[in-house]
DNA sequence: GCCAACGTTGGC
DNA sequence: GCCAACGTTGGC
């Protein structure tokens, strides 16, 4: 079981649609390096859900339910999307200044690259971040 | 609204 | 193959 964030902007696809969607593809990623992140779900993969400029929180947790397939919304070049299904929404979100002063979330990927969209997130901070939320896994 | 960080593009 | 210029992202 691995575990990942991806980011969203709450005004392009928020969090509440993706609940009410009940699953998305997370197609239009064109960053090499977030492709890789892509390719290496698998099904069952925690991530993370983060609203980025507004909001600045995660608000939830979603599983990948479909690994890496090719991207249908890609008009030209090599790039894929994963199908993701909501989990469960945080009791609390947690923002990203509670982020940089934990010390073991503070090494996440978020603070240091904030621009990558799909990151990977180790265990322990997972689990911490959970915490953060007061929520159970 | 501003600006820093990053990725991409294109000229040489 | 290098690097300057540009566009985009996202925190502040």
């Amino acid at each position: 079981m691995n575990y990942w964030l991806v980011k969203s902007e709450p005004g392009t696809y928020a969090w509440a649609q993706f609940v009410k969607d009940g699953r998305t593809a997370w197609t239009g990623v064109r960053n090499y390096q977030a492709r890789i992140y892509l390719r290496a779900m698998k099904r069952g993969d925690r991530v993370l859900f983060y609203h980025s400029n507004e909001g600045k929180n995660v608000v939830g947790v979603a599983q990948v339910v479909k690994p890496a397939y090719p991207d249908p919304t890609a008009e030209a070049g090599d790039w894929s999307c994963v199908d993701l299904a909501p989990v469960e929404t945080l009791a609390k979100p947690v923002g990203l200044d509670a982020i940089k002063t934990d010390s073991l979330l503070q090494a996440m990927v978020l603070v240091k690259n904030s621009r990558l969209s799909v990151q990977p997130v180790t265990e322990p901070q997972f689990n911490r971040v959970l915490e953060h939320a007061a929520t159970k896994a």
